[in-house]
RNA sequence: GCUGGAAUCGUGUAGUGGCAAUCACAGGAGACUGUAAAUCUCCCGCCUUAUGGCUUCGUAGGUUCGAGUCCUACUUCCAGCA
């Protein structure tokens, strides 16, 4: 059978499950490891899609469910494309829409916040208010849109069929996601839904893809997802229920808290097929992130912290993050970061970045945002490069120390 | 000069006899991980670790148990009239 997607492993890297490779699909190569840039309603925010592909961008992540509601999917379809309709002709993932099931549903209007696993103080009470926009079944999800209020009904196979429409080269399952709260009773029945929902994507995208072998370029690769929480015995029988199936590749969803990423992707990196890519879903804000997340065996992430810090100020620099709207920067005429290749440090101070965003001046989140990315992009490049030369450990070491400090750096270093 | 009005936090305001300091802006700091996010949280008279103490409604008096609030004078500003 035809695939939509080919991966190729260049470099294996000796006695870890890091590796360096080439997804190569319809729209071209991603040299693996890579940073996949978060472009939920077709934008990068504040970017254009060139501004992306000149900061080293090798592909972007949309999302089904924001541009089903927005503009709606014939206008995707009349634009010919996702692709055609940003003006974005390297490759692209899109995600279902499973996220959107916990950010409308569980963890909606409740304080959750996702990195600390606790309910914040005053929210407490909100435990108990009715007013998520999501209910699962097993047929699918009832959604209320975020937008207007509209009744909406998601299911595996609408899924398929709208991130078929939006035409991306990459998709994901519909899957669900558990709260940080739920009961083992819960991520249990979340987990064995998200399998069948995994079965019911591959049949519905299967079909899809029938449609499209009198053109070979439209063929679109589907990634299963793994779910199971933080328990070991589900994250394992989630990659061993997927990695039986015939999936292009994997996406790793649902962690939410940095120090899961080693043992929970090691978990599932050593039982998923190594043949196949695997992506880590919605992590990356930070550079141990990256760096543990390869070490572990994943070959792509997507995150859209970089681009949402920099648009509240908080920048990347290789002596840790700055926030740049502080009063310290306001006569700082230097770069944000002395050594950064970007096109801002090319062309911009500190001052000047300062004082476009003390003034809310748009032209402030675009220079923020490409210097974050390009930060994040060339990081993860420069991983890649570590693993193909073989100095991965002392690049690791090095960039985090720095990063870090000395003290903190420890923990990530630790990790084996 | 006359008449009327006004004066409260850095700024604009709320408070019209009962523990002054509401709201907004400006300012200070923090958070953000498959984007309900150019959003959210905290601080913002002084001293403080404060759940603590102190000060303060243009100035000076007065009325009252009690005054930012009522009365008198003054100062400054605004408007109108000369």
């Amino acid at each position: 059978m035809t695939k939509a997607l080919k991966f190729s492993i260049l470099h294996q890297f000796d006695n870890t499950l890091a590796r360096s490779g080439v997804i190569s699909t319809p729209h071209g190569d991603i040299k693996t490891p890579a940073f996949i840039v978060g472009g939920t309603q077709a934008t990068v925010k504040s970017l254009t899609s060139e501004q992306v592909s000149s900061l080293g961008g090798q592909s972007i992540l949309v999302n089904a469910y924001h541009l089903m509601l927005r503009p709606g999917m014939d206008v995707i379809k009349g634009a010919g494309g996702v692709h055609k309709f940003m003006n974005w002709e390297k490759p692209t993932f899109s995600d279902s829409g499973g996220f959107q099931v916990f950010s409308l549903g569980m963890a909606y209007k409740k304080g959750i916040d996702a990195t600390s696993h606790s309910i914040k103080g005053d929210s407490r009470h909100a435990v108990h208010t009715k007013s998520q926009l999501a209910k699962v079944t097993d047929e699918g999800v009832n959604f209320r849109s975020h937008l207007d209020g509209d009744k909406l009904f998601m299911t595996p196979e609408n899924s398929m069929e709208i991130q078929h429409a939006i035409g991306g080269d990459i998709h994901m399952c519909f899957d669900e996601l558990t709260s940080p709260l739920a009961k083992r009773d819960y991520i249990k029945k979340a987990m064995d839904r998200t399998h069948m929902w995994a079965d019911r994507c591959l049949i519905r995208h299967n079909q899809l893809n029938d449609g499209h072998l009198a053109n070979l370029e439209n063929l679109q690769a589907l990634y299963g997802v793994v779910q199971g929480a933080r328990n070991e015995d589900f994250r394992k029988a989630s990659a061993t229920f997927l990695g039986q199936r015939d999936f292009d590749g994997y996406g790793i969803g649902g962690v939410f808290e940095p120090e899961e990423i080693p043992k929970t992707v090691k978990w599932i990196n050593e039982i998923l097929p190594v043949s196949k890519p695997r992506h880590l879903l919605g992590m990356g804000s930070q550079p141990a992130d990256l760096f543990l997340g390869v070490e572990y065996g994943i070959d792509t992430f997507d995150c859209v912290a970089p681009t949402r810090q920099a648009r509240n100020g908080a920048l990347f620099t290789y002596d840790g993050r700055i926030n740049i709207k502080n009063s310290g920067f306001k006569n700082d005429f230097t770069p944000i970061d002395t050594e950064c290749d970007c096109y801002t440090c090319q062309n911009y101070s500190r001052a000047y970045v300062h004082h476009l965003m003390m003034s809310n001046e748009i032209l402030g989140l675009t220079l923020a945002s490409i210097h974050n990315e390009r930060f994040v992009v060339r990081t993860v490049d420069n991983i890649r490069e570590s693993i193909n030369d073989g100095s991965f450990f002392d690049y690791k070491k090095r960039f985090l120390q720095r990063y870090y400090g000395i003290r903190k750096a420890k923990t990530f270093l630790l990790e084996k």
